[in-house]
DNA sequence: TTGTTAATTAGCATGACTTGCTAATTAGGG
DNA sequence: CCCTAATTAGCAAGTCATGCTAATTAACAA
């Protein structure tokens, strides 16, 4: 994503006007790593600006998407991540803390011959799943921050069925 | 996923009782590798047995993932899919008739040195988008058979994004 | 400054997917 | 064949996200 400065040039060039809300959001996602959903950068963004509204930060979410300042990540673990790393990059998702980091890899995944024989591979997606560095440091047990605040069900057993993978 | 007859067994081994909806879904799953969502078992299964529901469908489902005889696939596309395959394989989205097909990579990615250090991966998955063979023929035109009714959204958006670095 | 028009807000409804709950039914051992 | 635990059906509820309306606010241009 670009700087709020570049953005706020942007929005003008579309006519789309420079709100302090839009103004904020701006400055939350810049430079964000963290991958925040719509729901947190809500509650940052209400400490700074309280009545704003989280249908607010949707739309302008969603702008921002359409515009390509921003990426859509569905780890599956319940609601929509937004990143403004708009660079080549993959995810890894601590199991035990639930951060998510940018990752790079060596290389891109390559099928195996025969088994995708005529696919066109145009796009490839890589989470790897483990303990960041963090979470990885002795001292440092088992957390399960799990940062949803949905009801455990499939999602759970798939994050169970992940779990499991890692203790392998 | 182990065939119906084995099921059967282990059921039994458990205590758990093999109702006609249990087996029904057995068979509806076994060597079936067209990533069914809960919904499309239930549409299935409701032609064979009118009357079951779509709850006992999600109930089976859990217990035989709890089981370790279904592998739960979350590609972002609205739904969870079901997977009868436990064999260590990835997944090849078709962005043109949205089939998702299971395909083996040669090696797995591995992290470049220094974008995380200290971090221990324990699993990895790779979700390949492009054109499947059947899509990729001359002749076959564009489908966009998407097969979830989720209302356009974040989700439209992110299939945007793919299918837009698929175009590129 | 004023006018135009886009943007925001609030509030509620909807929609997709999945789970929770409860009462009624059923399977299968004795 | 009966009994009891297990299963099922059916509906309500919960989460994330969007749609819609009407009223208000505020950005920008003239």
């Amino acid at each position: 994503m670009r700087s709020p400065t570049e953005l706020a040039q942007v929005f003008r060039e579309k006519q789309l006007k420079l709100t302090p809300q839009r103004q904020l959001l701006f400055g939350l996602l810049h430079d964000n790593d963290s991958h925040p959903t719509a729901e947190s950068l809500f509650e940052i963004a209400s400490k700074q600006m309280p009545g704003i509204s989280l249908r607010t930060i949707y739309q302008t979410l969603g702008e921002l998407a359409d515009m390509g300042e921003l990426q859509l990540v569905d780890l599956g673990n319940g609601a929509m991540r937004f990143d403004p790393n708009m660079g080549e990059h993959q995810h890894f998702v601590c199991g035990s803390c639930g951060a998510i980091h940018d990752v790079d890899i060596t290389s891109a995944p390559k099928l195996r011959a025969g088994s995708a024989e005529g696919f066109a591979v145009e796009e490839v997606g890589v989470v790897f799943h483990g303990r960041c560095d963090r979470c990885n440091r002795p001292s440092h047990g088992e957390q399960i921050s799990r940062n949803t605040k949905r009801s455990p069900g499939l999602q759970a057993k798939k994050i169970k069925q992940v779990k499991q993978a890692i203790s392998n």
